[in-house]
DNA sequence: CGATCCATTGAGCTTGTTCAAGCAAGGTGG
DNA sequence: CCACCTTGCTTGAACAAGCTCAATGGATCG
């Protein structure tokens, strides 16, 4: 298997999108893939650090919780996103498969190596990074200071423009289906409320005509705008 | 002024600290030190990135809002903190000067050649943005899951632990004393919390004995160990 | 067909919010 | 120097959003 990144399904959307061929080939070659199943854990709050990795299919759940059972989901990250902690020699998250989940990993001090050597690989990593530190403030502002409908709303529209991703600027109005890649227990521990609240929201969603289900993880969004507005975020999908 | 960089406070524990005498030259030649009045925007949301900066002196805040006047803080940042959004053309929070603040500002396009000159400080940039992000997930944990009590109690420790970020390993059951660099309603803001509840809270530590407030500003904490425990945060200060 | 796992719904309660008043410290001007 | 504001903090009482506890409903799976 020389090059299996030739036939990577994420090979341009994620980090390696930005090296050449040469540089692909050596990291190839210290790469190897492994699948983790539904609900199993891919490495605890404390573990040593000793691989990175790309997400190749599933989505992950990083948390943090307390003894007492308290759980705050910290980050979801879906195919081509990048997991792990270079330069830093713990995990400071406990990370967990979703769904079954295939990972491209990479022997930690090995892949910082290939940074150090590929600076284009470095800023891709650090451009990464900083969108991710975005998307998270933008999440502490919305568990912050939203209401449970404005929180509920907003969940249902990240993930929608992250599943489909790949065309943004679609027009207004838009109607989109998808199945909801987490349980009302995860969407509770994203939003910081109970399960309980996050039903009873996303029934008053389907009442309001919002949201349309047909059955608990399958979400027809009538009109992507409007639930935007539901959720009181800016109406310009660009602004993510 | 051939190198104002040799007398900088922060220096040693900025990005700077990266780099040998001649790219610190370099740096220095594209750096302008700005002085922003206590209360004042230093950007808004939305506005263009035409420079990043090193803090100097003062205390930033990164807040997002929403136009009712719901308004969280996102960000704390301090002197030696790095404040910008390299490769992004422009700023997706406000920062606002909580005190009088310094800055030692770098046209954007500028630093990013410099970066990319100058691996070391990319490298430099990384590990710290990863610290934030770290920081930050401790942060939406806190939000989400903890009680009044603790989100006072752990925002308390957050800043004595930044305010004196010297000496980290220093003793069990240590006193410490500190002004806070923020008002009431900013930690309201950094909590999603109401001034009321902090202030409750505020009064409550104090009559358990775990604060003493000389005034409403400098805070006294007889038992760091003791507020960390109240907060439900990990007892090692290493842990953050 | 029961058993199990999620999700939903209801009723009452708790925590933190809202609204309103009071208080202390620091100007300002007569 | 003292009345008068202003600003920021504290405190109280009533209220409501979201939580807890408990029951019910619907899949899926052996």
């Amino acid at each position: 298997m020389a090059n299996r990144c030739e036939t990577c399904a994420v090979r341009h959307r994620s980090l390696c999108g930005a090296l050449e061929q040469k540089e692909v080939e050596r990291l190839s070659q210290i790469s190897r893939r492994t699948t983790i199943p539904a609900g199993k854990a891919i490495v605890a709050e404390g573990d040593k650090a000793v691989f990175v990795a790309n997400i190749l299919s599933g989505t992950v759940k990083l948390t943090r919780s307390l003894e007492d059972g308290r759980r705050q989901i910290v980050g979801l990250q879906f195919p081509s996103d990048f997991l792990g902690r270079p330069f830093r020699t713990h995990w400071s998250v406990q990370a967990e498969a979703v769904s079954e989940v295939e990972l491209c990993q990479f022997d930690r001090k090995q892949f910082e190596q290939m940074i150090t050597d590929f600076p284009t690989l470095e800023q891709r990593l650090l451009a990464r990074v900083l969108d991710e530190l975005d998307r998270i403030r933008e999440w502490l502002f919305i568990v912050g200071r939203k209401t449970a409908a404005e929180r509920v709303a907003s969940l249902l529209v990240m993930i929608a423009d992250r599943e489909h991703d790949a065309g943004c600027g679609s027009s207004l109005h838009e109607t989109v289906v998808f199945d909801l890649p987490i349980s009302r227990s995860e969407m509770a521990d994203c939003l910081g409320l109970t399960i309980e609240t996050v039903s009873r929201q996303m029934s008053q969603l389907t009442a309001q005509g919002a949201i349309d289900l047909r059955n608990s993880r399958s979400v027809h969004i009538p009109d992507l705008q409007r639930l935007r507005r539901i959720g009181g975020l800016a109406v310009d999908p660009a602004a993510i």
